[in-house]
DNA sequence: AAATAATAGTTTGCACTTCAAACTATTCGA
DNA sequence: TCGAATAGTTTGAAGTGCAAACTATTATTT
């Protein structure tokens, strides 16, 4: 009567996850890599989804991305001409960090490339179940926030060789 | 008529599935940090899991490791005494690896806090819900695996230091 | 049987990452 | 006014994954 649990199930869950999250954006920077833009997309949504002018520390709470990781962050998106820092004529501290018009151009597909990729993903669930398995994913997170946590460093970084 | 999608769904996939991943981890690092391991559990259970012993090879495949992390992964468990690796006679090129008896005596504690963890992660999920979002995890996985790909790098490494 | 290819695992070195800590400049607040 | 807090930067340490070249062995082809 007791099943063994399968090895599936054992596994931290944190390890799917992470296989899959590889997976993703492995899959993603193939659909775009010829815009040359090889990370930090989510970077880029956001900052075009924000309704004020985003500042760096705004974007690293939202992304969970330190405050010096994200220094590097804007800098490879400026060199590429995607945003541009303005100075806050409010707080001459902070920056306002914006989309340069190069960036919006883009924005179109990038936004059809991740829901064609996310659809791909969810293929095989219908509407209901799809939507229920994002606010699965919402759940884990609300549950995961408030554990006592270690730092645990997370890289996603795009191989610049291509494979043969 | 036509919602504009939220800023969650119009984010990649992966981004959500990433800060899981880091929020997961970081968790279960920190319930195990008495254990003195920090990372490579996943290993652990599938070592203990296999049939027949693990080649090096075996767990490259199982986990999406490449060969070369391998080693640095078997270093790594060795050095804390919690594999050893074996000549296998058949096959000279090859190594068994197998848990020690040291391995096995935490081996319970490990799966008790995973599967804790795991428990924690899907609360507010039922049975039947839990058990969808599995199935969800593994047919995205399915989904994902004949794209065409780019190498995406990804590391968890724990920090050292702990905080404050 | 000899030559060749394939496989298991290792080493090396590179490009890249995250983050703590110390730092500047500015603003907030007592 | 003056110390604390905040936005952002720089520096440097510790670590990562992977390609490529490598050894040793086994499998396959000729």
């Amino acid at each position: 009567m007791t099943n063994k649990p399968s090895i599936k199930q054992q596994m931290p869950l944190g390890r799917h996850l992470a296989i899959l999250t590889k997976m993703y954006y492995g899959a993603l920077s193939k659909q775009l890599e010829h815009l040359e833009i090889e990370k930090h997309y989510s970077v880029l949504v956001l900052i075009e989804n924000s309704e004020h002018p985003c500042t760096q520390q705004f974007i690293s709470d939202n992304l969970k991305i330190d405050k010096a990781s994200m220094v590097s962050v804007i800098d490879y998106l400026s060199e590429k001409k995607l945003i541009k820092r303005t100075n806050n004529p409010a707080d001459r501290r902070a920056y306002w960090i914006e989309l340069t018009p190069k960036a919006h151009l883009i924005m179109p597909e990038l936004h059809e490339k991740i829901n064609e990729l996310n659809k791909v993903a969810l293929k095989g669930l219908n509407k209901t179940k799809a939507l229920e398995f994002n606010k699965a994913l919402c759940l884990i997170s609300e549950n995961l926030d408030n554990l006592p946590s270690d730092r645990v460093i997370i890289n996603y970084k795009k191989v610049k060789k291509n494979l043969k």
